[in-house]
DNA sequence: TGTACATCAGTGAACGCGCGTTCACTGATGTAC
DNA sequence: TGTACATCAGTGAACGCGCGTTCACTGATGTAC
């Protein structure tokens, strides 16, 4: 609300810009997003969108931000909605919120969790913390459970696995100590599985590998996947 | 081998224009995939590909099924390594294929499991017999193991959700009549639930999903993978 | 075996289209004195 | 309060590029008699 006029109005042809690739995005597909298409819906000529984004590729980028945040802030909003101890509640919100966001917005979670657009690489610096924020968000519920002895830890070392040795075991000492965690390895190997599976279950849906006919009902093969899924973390 | 000297020498331009168009997939995406590209690397004129192919589409349908054949070929070879009543090593050996051809033609991967490409539908007549093979063969090595014994049901329904009902549970038995199954309906909804997070664990690692800098030792993270998706199954 | 004809692969030009990016420019909005 | 100057949004033309698809054509290969 604050700024000059100017910024104001310059804030306000940003937005417009990102809305419109949403928009394009959705209907046309990352790899043929363009400068010049999102010009024309602005009402300006191409040119005119280089005094707010450098490139191409830079418009991706904000697109990847603006979609990582808008899932970021879907997921915490539904787990800040169930009590902080009922964990099992907790990751099924997180659960539903990722597939209720990746439903209404296929064509961002494609962005997102689909085939790199070629030629177009997410800049670090700006996409890891808004990308990594609904593992994180998934983690906490996982330790928070683990610390409260609400989850009972695998009992034995699943079959065929030795126990946890080598650049695995220093993987996760990596991100136990980055993100403060108190679960042991084989906890959190098991969290990292439910994130992968949890977005192989939806991007299945989003699409479309179900054959169609073959899933009528995929709320509640969800929803079964979801209990699974939170039966192998040991959430009661 | 057969045919007359020009049916021979059609086929083998056939087969020239599916490796230039994998090799063009694995360049530059599928997306970006163009009739004139390969036609420049056949060493033809452009209009000369429309003598083998309809239209583009149609070079991407071939793609699609040539790339689920090599799939399913590859995935079929890892399991019949294997001997028939080895269930767990069946399922393993039949994940690490996935894996394994996934990194090695990621492109292809893509094309078969990502993003759908925008505008382009396949044909459900010429992709749904090779598009479901890997399932197919997960299927089989879970209906084999139940019917021998060798897996052991889960013993309670997962917490938080009912006994299968309604529309999910017509799902899995249209599945299980369709494919003449004898497993229950809570070991076969975990079997989809099974084929889905392999190929989330797969997409993640193929896609860069996990931070390269945070899993630096994926193989051994997807063994472990594996090894709890084993356990959820029920195979010893 | 030879000839007439049909089939087919490949050519080259053209259609109309869209793209990213640069550049010198106009004119309005803001700022310093 | 008024004037001189700087900043900046947007213009329009141009660059060189690639695309899918159609069409009338040439010339070689195959086939029927």
């Amino acid at each position: 609300m604050d700024g000059t006029p100017r910024e104001r109005a310059r804030e306000r042809t940003l937005n417009d810009i990102t809305r419109i690739g949403r928009e394009h995005l959705a209907s046309h597909g990352a790899a043929a997003l363009s400068l010049r298409a999102v010009a024309r819906d602005l009402g300006v000529v191409s040119s005119a969108v280089y005094r707010y984004v450098k490139s191409r590729d830079e418009l991706l980028t904000l697109l990847v931000v603006d979609a990582y945040n808008d899932l970021g802030d879907e997921v915490d909003a539904a787990v800040a909605r169930v009590p902080e101890d009922d964990y099992l509640e907790r990751f099924r919100s997180l659960g539903q919120a990722v597939r209720s966001w990746a439903l209404r917005e296929p064509a961002r979670y494609a962005l997102l969790f689909g085939s790199p657009v070629p030629g177009y690489h997410a800049p670090a610096t700006r996409t890891i913390g808004p990308g990594t924020r609904v593992v994180l968000a998934l983690v906490r519920i996982v330790d928070g459970a683990f610390r409260a002895g609400a989850a009972a830890p695998p009992a034995a070392a699943p079959p065929g696995t030795s126990r946890f040795e080598g650049g695995l075991a220093a993987d996760l000492a990596a991100l136990r100590s980055e993100l403060d965690l108190a679960v042991p390895d084989a906890v959190l190997a098991r969290g990292l599985l439910v994130w992968s599976s949890l977005f192989g279950a939806v991007g299945f849906e989003v699409f479309g590998t179900y054959g169609a006919d073959t899933i009528a009902s995929p709320a509640e093969l969800f929803e079964h996947h979801l209990a699974v899924l939170a039966g192998i973390l040991g959430l009661a």
